[in-house]
This record gives structure tokens, C-alpha cells and sequence, in this order.
DNA sequence: ACAATTATTTGAAAATTATAACAAAAGTTA
DNA sequence: TAACTTTTGTTATAATTTTCAAATAATTGT
């Protein structure tokens, strides 16, 4: 099988123009160029061809893009085409966010558990879901089949969160937290640091009063 | 002025090294090699001392970084030993849990406005700060010398909160929604997708399963 | 004082990623 | 049908980012 390595880069971007395609469906949008692509999503026109080039032609030259075609391919390629369940550890203020945000359930996430230790939080309701304890993790993730285990949790027990995942056998670990979190090969990590963005921000913030601009 | 460019994911991994500075420096260690810091952060060596050395000479050959010093300077080029006012448009669960977070105030943020234009929600508390009606965002960004807006509105409304921050002078925006935000050049704009990292994960799985790994 | 060791600097090489240019294909018009 | 326009897919070029390797500096132990 020739699988030509894609840029992770890439893959963001796929999701960025999946969005886009939805919203130009919903709006009843039948065809569109990588031009009008760019333009919506802010990259440049080369970028989003070649974006899409490694996944194949879908598109007809001087035609473009067929707009519901595209959006099922890409969602096809990002694994959109399932529900995936989640199960978050974390009831606190962050966690609940996530529970209740709806551009992840739109995406075909469906949180499928949320575990606390805290006794105050354990037992009452999210939703229609209930917050269990973080023992019932293993055995509810087995019941749910779930692969992706989200972590909602304070920095310092971030780590210990992540071993009990991966013991359950998370397949991949979204981390909501600051922390570094190790765990073994094969068991995908990836970090969405609230702060890293900020600092960014900051450091061109602080380059632009030291030069005056 | 010598303003050679920093690669952003440079400045995104100093983010990194400072936080596992801080770790360090509170549990007393004094002195650090730049194969401690990648250990502990997961990169290279050659790119934790790559990344530092864009900014000046900080470590002593045969010895390592003064963790103290070297967190100083880190906290320093990210602009953080300024504190920073933020206001926050949003005081739905995601404005919430951001208004709660600790790792923003840690590192120097301060929550010092949150806006809503739902009337079940303005007038409200969360902690010491009241929840305004968004038509006081300019006057009171005004006040507290915010230069930061964070958005964290559905994404219906996030151009249009954009372009309210932008009117009121804000010099960047975080912008939690998945909307792609139009903002003037010179507005440093960064989004903060909480279901990008997802799709990478499903992706990748996607592709595991294709493979049979 | 000197060798051995450790670990940073520095600069070059390699790899990756993005941009730009262009030929090919499809549709359109005369 | 032939010329023209549009827009893709692809190749080539450029820029960026990461990795590697040699040189240098400080420390420790003998």
C-alpha cells in the first residue's frame, strides 16, 4: 500500500476546510475553487491544492470543487465518517465546558463518559450524562468501546490520569492540561495548551512596544 | 536593532521549557542540561539548546543552564513578567472555565473583564468579577488597559464579537470558536480549536486500523 | 597541573514544508 | 471545431526547521 506520509500541518488544515465545506453546503453551495477555499479559510490558493493532492483528485479542472463531494471525502479522511465516543476525566469547570460544547458533537464526538474523583461532582448530571467515579473508568470504557480519553484534570494529576488510561487501553489521550504527560509508543498524545497561544501573543506583543511598532 | 525571526514553534516550545522550569525550580533544583529539559518536555537536545540559543547565550559549557536564571529569561522573551489583563467575550461553560483557570493566572494573565449579551447571565459572578453587557467592552477595556481579547463565543457570533474587539482597540484576539476570524493586518489574531487535536487523533487511528497496526 | 568528562556553541547538512510556476484538462464561446 | 478561459494537478524552486557534528569551554578527580 503506497502511504505517503502527510504533513500533520496538512491534516489541520483538512479539518479547517472541512468545516468551511459545511458551512457552504448548508448555505447550498455546490461547487467551489481552491481559490474561494483559501480565501474563506485564510491560506493561500497553492496550499489547499496541494493539501488536497495527497488524498487524491477530487476536483475538475476549470470547474473546481464539487462542494458536498469534497466535504464527505475529507470527512472520510479525518475518520469523521463514525461516531467516536469520549470519556473525559475532569467534571471540573473545563470538563463541563467540553461535555456541553457543541462544535464536538457536530464533528460526531459523543461523550460517551466523565469520571471525577471529587465526591462533591460524583453523581450529578451532565446533560443527560451522569459523572462517575474514576474507578468505573476501565470497566465503562470496555462497555463503550471507547478509544480516546480526554484529560480535563488539575496539572498535578495529569500524569496519573494518563497511566489509568492507557491501563484501560486508550488508544490516543487528548490533554487539556499544561502538563508534559509520557506514555508508552503506539498511545497517541496530543496537548491543546490554553496558556501556549496566549504567550505567543505576548512575545510578539512584548517584540512589537520593544520596537516600537 | 539585530531582530533576527524566530520560528513560532520555537517560541511555542519555550512556553514549554519555562513551565518545566517552574517545575524544577520549586523542587529546588538549581542547574539543568539541555538533555534534562528534552527528557522532560519531549523534543531533542539539539532543539531545546537550538531554540535557547536564538535568544542569547544562556548555559555554561560542561555544566548547563542555571534553572533560576534561565526561567527568569524564558518569563522575560515571553513578555511574562508583565502581568497581562485579558477580557474575555463569552460566559457560557467555555468563558467560565477560562474566567476559572488556574494555569492562565499562573502564568501572569488576569481575567479583568468577562462580557455577555445574554440577559440571564449579565449582572452574574464568576468569582470576584461581574458579568457586563458586551456594550461596555470598549470603555472598560479602556480602563484596564486590555490590549487582549479572547473570544469564546458560539461561532455564529465570533466575527462579529472580532470586530467589536478590533473597533475597541484590542492589539491581539484568542479566539476559542472554530470560526476562521477576519481581523485588519497588524491585529494578531491565533485560534485555539478544541476539536482540530481530535481530528488529528481520529485521523491517525483512522489510518491505524486501515493498516492493521 | 593535566587529563578526562561533560555539555554548550556554532555552523553546516538534511529533511521538511510552503510557494510559485506551468502544463493539462474541462468547459465556453464564436 | 478551434480558440479562449478557468482551474486543477504536478513539478520545481524556495524557505523554513530540524538534526548532526566539530569545536570550545568549564569542571572534577588524580
Amino acid at each position: 500500500m503506497k502511504t505517503l506520509r502527510v504533513p500533520e500541518a496538512t491534516v489541520s488544515r483538512l479539518s479547517i476546510y472541512s468545516r468551511f465545506l459545511e458551512r457552504l453546503d448548508k448555505n447550498g453551495i455546490t461547487t467551489v475553487s481552491s481559490g474561494e477555499i483559501a480565501d474563506g479559510v485564510g491560506v493561500s490558493p497553492a496550499q489547499v491544492r496541494k493539501d488536497l493532492a495527497y488524498f487524491g483528485d477530487f476536483g475538475t479542472r476549470g470547474v473546481g470543487y464539487n462542494v458536498k463531494d469534497l466535504l464527505k471525502y475529507t470527512l472520510k479522511i479525518l475518520g469523521l465518517d463514525q461516531e467516536w465516543p469520549l470519556a473525559i476525566v475532569g467534571a471540573g469547570n473545563l470538563g463541563f465546558a467540553l461535555c456541553t460544547n457543541r462544535s464536538l458533537s457536530i464533528r460526531g464526538f459523543r461523550i460517551a463518559g466523565v469520571f471525577d474523583n471529587n465526591s462533591t461532582r460524583v453523581g450529578k448530571r451532565i446533560g443527560n450524562l451522569e459523572i462517575k467515579p474514576l474507578a468505573q473508568f476501565p470497566e465503562i470504557v470496555k462497555k463503550e468501546n471507547i478509544r480516546i480519553g480526554v484529560i480535563a484534570v488539575h496539572t498535578s494529576l495529569a500524569q496519573e490520569v494518563a497511566d489509568i488510561m492507557v491501563k484501560s487501553g486508550m488508544q490516543a489521550i487528548l490533554n487539556f492540561s499544561p502538563a508534559t504527560i509520557n506514555v508508552p509508543d503506539g498511545i497517541e498524545i496530543r496537548n491543546v495548551d490554553l496558556s501556549i497561544k496566549l504567550e505567543l501573543i505576548t512575545f510578539n506583543l512584548g517584540l512589537r512596544t520593544a520596537q516600537n511598532l
